[in-house]
DNA sequence: CATGAATGAGATTTCATTCAT
DNA sequence: AATGAATGAAATCTCATTCAT
């Protein structure tokens, strides 16, 4: 018990520090001796929690896509209605980006890196079914326009990773109105338009 | 003039072989060696064309960049009216993309990687700069939301990015409908709702 | 402890290894792959024990200056005084470096490199320190001219780098004549001349 | 003749670009991209008036040490006998390396740098005859100690070396009173004392 | 479970030299 | 005579990973 308590700590720390590496210098900044370093552990010690460099990056993809897609959800209430619930979905997603600019800059580079695997990719796709689900309610109540729900991210979700990206390189920062006016695109680009 | 042509040429074969290179394996996936296996040199001479790896894959990124952007601005033609330009301007984009794969895949690599310096990147946005005229145009005539020009980017242009990602590992397939049911979208988060 | 004492064998191995392979073809001859091999490892341990290689030749230049300088004041004993004292220490120095031809010739050819920087040289001068006290005894006692440290050591210790070159390189060998001879010329550069 | 001067000029221009480079970074700094680049000529043109970089180091090591000579025994008139002649070398070698501080640092560098052959080093030698010739004629009158011409100018003429390096290096700067106490000291080591 | 030491493979870059013109 | 282009070889250094303890 003991031990397997320290372990999780162990296994933590070490995501912890790739996190806060990848975030200066990217993935491939993140070595592995570097990794331990700021870990305090030895490099031969991450290869016990973790099979290969992958194996720890795609790990650390899907907790912090969890993670991400827990404050998403945290007070997921469908019942309140689509536009509604779909609103706290994404300003809590923003909050998220915004609180945790770490997390959100390694999803980003998670994208377009071929170091997440496809099934950790699918995986971490999975966290988001709460979203997926509203928006098969919104489309039965045709409130949501009848689009594949990749389509429907790539507008209601995506270009939030432009505007952190933007705003973490100090380019167009982000305040209250311009998250409004964001929302505002989102929603408008996702909705059945009224005749 | 011999000399002059061939030293292009192999200029070219060296961002060719760099451009596939990162398509398979990313930035880092592109050594300098396989490069210049790929464009048939030495290691050598790759010196001879660019002062480092971060000065190729930056030449690339604008190389791309402003191929990119002709093909977008080919039938630049604003006097035909704000929708029908912008319609013209995302598809032509589109087209782009869904035929230049690679290059539309480096693009989007580029996006998070910081070998990309910030001058660079300043210098490939300006090549979209007869979209952002348009914009302006389109919010003087109330066409457009009196968005930040990023925002409309956000959401008129970055989302491509997500579809063809998902397009390239097999997801959602774009098709024509799809293509449509996308500009809809853009179109509707940029524009001016009507009461 | 076994640990560290495998530690200690293999960093001075490398010492070694630098030591022998400047000596034939200069410190530029004196490549890491090399002194790995030399020394029997991989190219990749040697930055286990030293930054870079600069910092493994000003290492070796301080070791053997220190141990230069530790054979040079074996026996110091400036109660004998100064014209003994300075006679002890020069033929402590010449069998040194007649001993030790390869450390000798190290450091002759660290004096005119880029490779050692300005903190190491100073650190390396501290070894002096019993020698230049010895002169300020000789100057208050009116034996030795009243010139800087550094003139006094350009005429009464410097010259030997040119013997040991000489000699090194099949010229002029050195016997116990000539060191006598060498030393009187020393002794005579510096000591105050008797009317 | 034409070409031949021209010719000359240019293998001038490199033995300078040479001297140049060589001092700031050492003989490995100056490389022969760099060379031809500071003399304006393509590097293979090097290869034209020079069989290889040791061919050129060694070249323009001869160059200077003939120029160094020249200066040394301008005014070179034994009949005034050996100590005013061999203070007006001693002086006249001081103001050159203090004159051409690049050619004394190149010569220096050379006293210890493999890339100089013996052969050369012997050829340089010979320029240094007249010194040598007035030593032995010193040596008949019995005003120069009786030993070999190597341990006179280990003495007599060496610490130069020691002092301009110092010099270089910001330590112990040379004025007329340091420069006046130096050549007593070479004098003293040299001359046959008085009892 | 944990580690410090070690490493083979490979990364980027430089260099003296040659070749085609 | 002169060159710009090209290069094979080698330089320094890094990295993910393993091994002996």
């Amino acid at each position: 018990m003991a031990l397997l308590q320290k372990s999780i700590e162990k296994r933590e720390a070490l995501l912890r520090a790739t996190l806060s590496l990848v975030n200066n210098g990217g993935i491939q900044g993140a070595s592995m001796a570097k990794v331990a370093k700021l870990a305090s552990v030895s490099p031969a010690t991450i290869y016990l929690y973790f099979e290969s460099k992958q194996d720890l990056v795609n790990q650390l993809y899907l907790n912090v896509k969890t993670a991400f897609a827990n404050a998403a959800f945290k007070n997921y209430t469908p019942e309140e209605g689509v536009y509604i619930t779909f609103k706290k979905i994404w300003f809590a997603m923003a909050a998220y980006k915004l609180k945790y600019k770490e997390e959100a800059s390694f999803l980003s580079q998670c994208d377009n890196s071929p170091m997440i695997d496809e099934a950790t990719r699918q995986e971490g796709l999975k966290a988001l079914d709460p979203l997926f689900d509203l928006w098969l309610m919104g489309q039965e109540q045709a409130v949501i326009k009848n689009f594949s729900p990749y389509l429907l991210y790539a507008y209601g979700i995506y270009p939030m990773a432009f505007l952190m990206n933007m705003e973490s390189r100090g380019i167009n920062p982000l305040n209250d109105d311009v998250l409004e006016e964001a929302f505002q695109a989102a929603w408008d680009s996702i909705r059945v338009s009224k005749l």
